[in-house]
DNA sequence: CAGTGTTTTACGGAAAACCATAATCCGAAA
DNA sequence: TTTCGGATTATGGTTTTCCGTAAAACACTG
C-alpha cells in the first residue's frame, strides 16, 4: 500500500472525502494542495529530501481566484510531475467525461487510474487505490471506460485545431489566411484552409461551419 | 437552530461534507437525496406526516445517469418546494457563478442563501446556516455577491435562444425558417431571423455567426 | 530527364449569409 | 374610419463561404 500521498484538489469537500478514504487505508502520511503550483513544489521538495511521494491524486480543473498561478490545470500538473518523477503513481480524479481528454491522460501522461467524480466516486476511488497499489494495472471508472476504445482521430493535426480555434474566436477565413501568412504557417492559401475545413466537416459530420465549431467545442477539442 | 434538514446533492463528497457540517451544529435529523425527484417526494411525505423539514440544502446541477427523472435541475426542485412549503428555508449550494441564474433564484424562488462551492465553501456554508437560522436575513457567498447587482439582459428572449440552439445544431437559416413556419412560431421570415441574429451579434460583440455560437456556448446560454 | 503521383495553390460559379432599405401588416389612439 | 407607430416581412445588392476543377509545385522513381 502507499506510504506517502499528495492530493491536488481545490474544493474543500473533495479534499475531505479523499482524506477520509486514505484514513480507511490507514495512510496517515499525506498532504494536500489547493493549487497546482503548490503541489508541484511539494513534490519537487520531497524528491530533493529523498522522501518522494508514491501517489498523486489530482483534480483536473481548478478554479481561478485572486492568486496568480503558473499551472492552471491538472493535466499540466500531471504532465510535469510525470517528467520529474516517472515512477510515481497517478490518479486523475475529476468530473471530466470527455473521452479525448481522458485518453490523452492515459497515453501521454501515463496516469494509472481515472476516477470520475459522481454519485459513487468514493467507492471507485478505493477500488483504484487498491488496484494500482498492488499491481501495474490501470483503473478507469466504468462510466467513462468506453472512452479508451474511442477510435483515434489521427486525421486531425495541429493546424486543424488552430483553424478551429480561430473560427471559434470569430476570425474570418480571409483574416485567418493573413495571420497564417504573417506567422509563416505552411498552408497559407485560401483553398488550403477551405479544403481543411471541408475535411473537418466531413469527419465530424457537420452540416456547416457553425455546426462544426459547436461539435468540436462539445468534444473538448477546442 | 434547524431541527430537520434535507439535502439534495448527487455527489458523494459534498454529501459527506454537508453531513459533517450538520454534525458540527448538532443536527442529527437529516436526510439526503441523490435525485431531485427523491428529494421532492421526501419533502411531500414529511408535510403529510406533519413533520416537515425546516431546511433544504440543494445543489443546482445533477448528473444524468441511467435513471429516468422528472426534475433534472435543482432550480426546478427549489421552485416546486417553495410552492408546496413556502416557509421552508432554502440554501442553494452550487459551483454555478452565472449572475443571472443566482439572481433568479433569489427573486423567483426566494432562496435564503447562496453558497458557492469552492476552496472555502464549508466555512461559508456554516455562516449561511448560522445567519438564516437566527433571522430572515439572506446570505450569499462573497465571490458572487456582485451577481445581484448585475443588470438584467432582458433583451434576449426565448426565440433568440431557440435560434441559437438551432444554429449550434447545424440547421441553416433557410431550414430554420421552414421549421418555424411548420411549428407556427411567430417570426418566420428570413429577415426577421436575420434581424434577431444581427441583434444578438451586436449584443455579444460577435464578429460573425460562428463566433456568436461559440460565445453563447461558453456562457452556458445554449 | 521524362513520367507519375501527391500536395499545394489558383480560379470561378453557386449558395449562403450579411446588411440596408422599402413595403406591409396590425393594433391603438384620435 | 383614419392615422400613426412599431413590428414583421419583402427585396435587392454586397460579401463571405462553399465546392468543384484546373494549374502549379514538389517529390520520388526508373
Amino acid at each position: 500500500m502507499f506510504k506517502k500521498v499528495i492530493i491536488a484538489e481545490d474544493f474543500e469537500e473533495f479534499n475531505l472525502a479523499v482524506k477520509q478514504t486514505l484514513n480507511d487505508f490507514n495512510i496517515v502520511n499525506f498532504q494536500h494542495a489547493k493549487y497546482c503550483d503548490d503541489a508541484l513544489l511539494k513534490i519537487r521538495k520531497a524528491i530533493q529530501d529523498n522522501e518522494p511521494y508514491d501517489l498523486l491524486i489530482s483534480d483536473l480543473s481548478f478554479k481561478k481566484d485572486h492568486r496568480e498561478v503558473k499551472i492552471i490545470s491538472g493535466d499540466e500538473l500531471i504532465q510535469k510531475v510525470r517528467e520529474i518523477q516517472p515512477d510515481i503513481k497517478i490518479i486523475a480524479y475529476s468530473i471530466e467525461e470527455k473521452g479525448l481528454r481522458i485518453k490523452s491522460l492515459f497515453e501521454n501522461s501515463e496516469i494509472d487510474a481515472y476516477v470520475l467524480k459522481g454519485r459513487n466516486s468514493i467507492e471507485e476511488l478505493k477500488k483504484a487505490i487498491n488496484i494500482i497499489s498492488a499491481s501495474d494495472q490501470k483503473f478507469i471508472s466504468p462510466e467513462v471506460a468506453s472512452a479508451l476504445q474511442e477510435k483515434n482521430n489521427y486525421e486531425i493535426d495541429d493546424v486543424d485545431i488552430q483553424i478551429l480555434k480561430h473560427l471559434s474566436a470569430g476570425t474570418s477565413q480571409d483574416e485567418m489566411i493573413e495571420i497564417f501568412k504573417n506567422s509563416d504557417i505552411k498552408p497559407n492559401s485560401k483553398s488550403a484552409v477551405e479544403k481543411r475545413l471541408s475535411k473537418l466537416k466531413d469527419f465530424f459530420k457537420a452540416n456547416n461551419t457553425v455546426h462544426l465549431v459547436s461539435i468540436t467545442k462539445d468534444m473538448g477539442i477546442i
